[in-house]
DNA sequence: TTGTAGGCGTTATCAC
DNA sequence: GTGATAACGCCTACAA
């Protein structure tokens, strides 16, 4: 029976309580925030009085009184391109990152926190709100790889921002940021296959004007040259499964054949495309040709073969996140970190 | 520049923007939230000197002084079984949700409301600050088919509360509730599988005892009893895909045929532990036979053929539980709503 | 160790 | 139509 009003439900507060206990407000407020110039008789029974009435410190007044609130906001900014365009999408158009908001939020109450979930829409709306409202203590701002430097200005520098950012690698000397280490996760791909014995190894990627594009590929180029691999072959297309399907499908027809014994694609569509397309040529994967996927989506799992694939963990990321964000709050400097990265082991390989 | 603070960096309030204009607070405050009694050059000078110093009203302030703060709670309570037993599971894992708690952040913003999520976990914890600490305006609850009775009679009764429960039918006076038509999606989804001229239909569900498997499967049974179709058998399991492949494959086995022309599985899981069962024994889906799944997950679209599901449709369920908080707030009565069906037509029927 | 008083930024009430 | 003033619930000097 916590949170149980008074019996004429009037809300109660540390007025109430103090009277209860028979003591003054401030005393009460000693309790609640564990000060220690108190005695502890005083102190037992002032708690006693709270817990039978189940009462909870207002966090508006308490935040109005210049303490923290113990909630965070966490933005996600799902724009298409420009910040000014608007072209900006819905949370729950952008299902990519669902995973990573549900850890975040997880993450967030193991250290006490509450977090406030919105997206980045236009100017002058919701995220304006949300910085300016004097709820929020910090807040973590998801970027998708959109144009950061936009929102920057119109943030208030004394803010306590992370910023997590999964594809673009901004440098900013404003908040603290993590980073996705594609580099790294094209290199690990692309040596997972390699150490199972994969030599000729394609690599199916997006668009490839994209810098994760870019990164990722550089990752695959600096492992092949490290192990002294001189077959390379990079292919960009679209991130769908579509047109690598197509652009496998065009290459066997085209050449006749396919001469590679394993394929690195850019994501997790490409994989499942390249799969199809392999499959409707007889060519067995992973007997003839291993693929490996990046993303680690949940397809993964209901492909046959079951798709190995890339994972930047949203585990890791999230609590990295809050933990900067912490130490954000408590003064320190934030810096730049990495993504942690997985090879999810599947069939594929 | 919009939250831009001034020169000083000096918090800007109402105050302030009273000085600049040379008014009164009160007058600042009849601005900003609409009031009729003041003269139009005084509204526009003060709109004026607001948008200037980009000046946002204090939340924590404006709660306290009596309004509404614009944000509500999103509990999600994915306990396992008993709310004593603490067997709670965290948000991260129960992905299941994702796409339901992103569409209910974005009905949010459109009714300009920011939203706070959390998971219920244990007593004292997490939900009883968010309903104690005076910030939100109410809250959307997401039982996920658990005891939320028990939860129920920890929260106060004033608190405007919209209960989204998945599973259960809970019929409860103290909140508004949407519930899920298990019933009306057993029998569409028979219907459906009917009116394209499959006649000998399975129905393989989960857990039999579940009520969401009761349900429909009595959905089910009534669209045969309706159209006069004497052909029924009802198979339980469970709600994975290694449950019905095996499921299934036994089944073949066992009678050295499959005399049905159609499944109705109970989730998207159950039809494609089917599908693989089916495709193994050479038989066709939707030749020979068509699946109908449930719960349209993003599976459904990469496999082969495509899973035709049933879909319980978030985005319409969102907006409801939206619409109903804000009915609340407004004073108006709770009562009981059912969820939307819609079938996403693909290719394995 | 404890109590008093003033302030945080807003809104509502009551004057004028 | 506008301006003082007292709340809202808490925290933090400062005083006792």
């Amino acid at each position: 029976m916590l949170v149980k009003l008074g019996d004429d439900n009037i809300k109660i507060n540390s007025k109430k309580i103090a009277q209860l206990a028979g003591v003054s407000r401030s005393t009460v407020s000693r309790v609640i925030n564990n000060y220690s110039d108190i005695s502890i008789e005083t102190r037992e029974k002032v708690l006693e009085v709270i817990k039978e009435n189940g009462y909870y410190p207002n966090l508006s007044a308490k935040k109005l009184a210049g303490k923290k609130s113990g909630i965070i906001g966490l933005l996600v900014y799902t724009g298409k391109s420009s910040f000014n365009k608007k072209e900006y999408k819905k949370i729950s158009e952008s299902l990519y990152y669902s995973e990573l908001i549900s850890k975040i939020i997880d993450a967030a109450e193991e250290v006490g926190y509450l977090v406030l979930v919105s997206y980045i829409n236009k100017e002058g709306t919701t995220w304006e709100k949300i910085f300016a409202n004097g709820i929020i203590d910090g807040a973590i701002v998801i970027s998708g790889g959109k144009k950061f430097k936009e929102i920057e200005n119109l943030i208030v520098s004394d803010n306590k921002i992370v910023l997590l950012d999964y594809e673009k690698n901004i440098a900013t000397k404003t908040v603290a940021t993590i980073n996705p280490d594609h580099f790294q996760g094209g290199y690990l791909a692309t040596e997972y296959l390699l150490k199972k014995g994969y030599k000729k190894i394609l690599h199916l990627t997006g668009e490839i004007k994209r810098k994760t594009s870019i990164k990722r590929a550089r990752g695959y180029l600096k492992c092949l040259e490290v192990n002294g691999i001189k077959v390379s072959k990079v292919i960009g297309g679209k991130f769908t499964e579509k047109s690598s399907y197509k652009i496998i499908n065009d290459y066997i027809k085209k050449n006749k054949k396919f001469e590679f014994d394993g394929i690195f694609a850019g994501n997790d569509y490409i994989a499942l495309g390249s799969l199809r397309a392999l499959s409707e040529h007889k060519i067995r994967v992973p007997e003839d040709v291993a693929i490996i996927g990046y993303d680690n989506m949940e397809l993964c799992e209901y492909t046959t073969p079951k798709i190995t694939s890339i994972k930047h963990l949203d585990d890791y990321v999230a609590k990295k996140a809050l933990k900067k964000l912490m130490e954000l709050l408590n003064g320190e400097r934030g810096n730049i970190e990495m993504t942690k990265i997985e090879i999810v082991e599947r069939e594929s390989v």
